[in-house]
DNA sequence: GGCATAAGGTTTGTGTCGCAAACTAGTTTG
DNA sequence: CAAACTAGTTTGCGACACAAACCTTATGCC
């Protein structure tokens, strides 16, 4: 086993969950491309229930990694998320955890076996 | 929002949770680049512990992504894994879906506001 | 006005899971 | 023979993801 290997595996294994749950990432990536997003909006893009986008962002938002703002738009509540600075690093740093491994696996299968 | 993010993202809701967690992505992997492993070597490999190794191995040996062979060397139970055709493709298929979500999004926040 | 429907979320309930600690079984060492 | 080590499995528990129920305030429609 290589040693590069080895590392991405160690990096792997301390993954932030925050980041790692599949809704919360495609929550994230949704905001690490936009300004701010509204609820509705990431409940079509993310494809999620109201109730699980509701307690994946209050999720983030404990973490720090988003904001949640609530205002009014004329008589209506309406809430938006907005990405941290935290959360931008928490996300680049998810990135190059998982493409460590993905990426610099070869399919050399040529993996003699151990011992 | 890009489509191509879109279909990332579409994708990264769907994976297959036997392979996204960290313990068992990091057990594939390994699994992935040699005939076999045997179940100390994967416990330091992975850094889990043997009750962690234990349970996660029976997980993918239901999901038929891992063969778990035990026999005797010497006088003592050995117990080895590998990886399954089923679970090549099944690894494959989690660096596609995730491949897609992290290598495509460039990092530019022109990312204007929706509606 | 009165009633149904929808928008915009939050709260609650439930089953699953990951992890650590305890346990089992047999072997080697002192 | 007793203590310690190898090689795992089982158990207990807190955390979590998801769905369903619920809440509150508009907006039709008659």
């Amino acid at each position: 086993m290589k040693d590069s290997t080895r590392n991405a595996i160690d990096g792997v294994l301390g993954v932030d969950r925050l980041v790692h749950e599949p809704a919360r990432l495609a929550i994230l990536t949704v905001l690490s491309q936009a300004e701010h997003a509204e609820f509705s909006f990431l409940e079509m893009a993310c494809r999620l229930s109201k109730g699980n986008l509701s307690s994946h962002l209050s999720k983030l938002e404990a973490g720090g990694l988003v904001v949640i703002e609530k205002r009014f738009v004329g008589k209506r509540p309406q809430t938006r998320a907005a990405i941290t600075p935290a959360g931008q690093a928490a996300l680049a740093r998810y990135r190059e955890q998982l493409k460590a491994l993905i990426g610099e696996v070869h399919d050399n299968r040529n993996g003699g076996e151990q011992r």
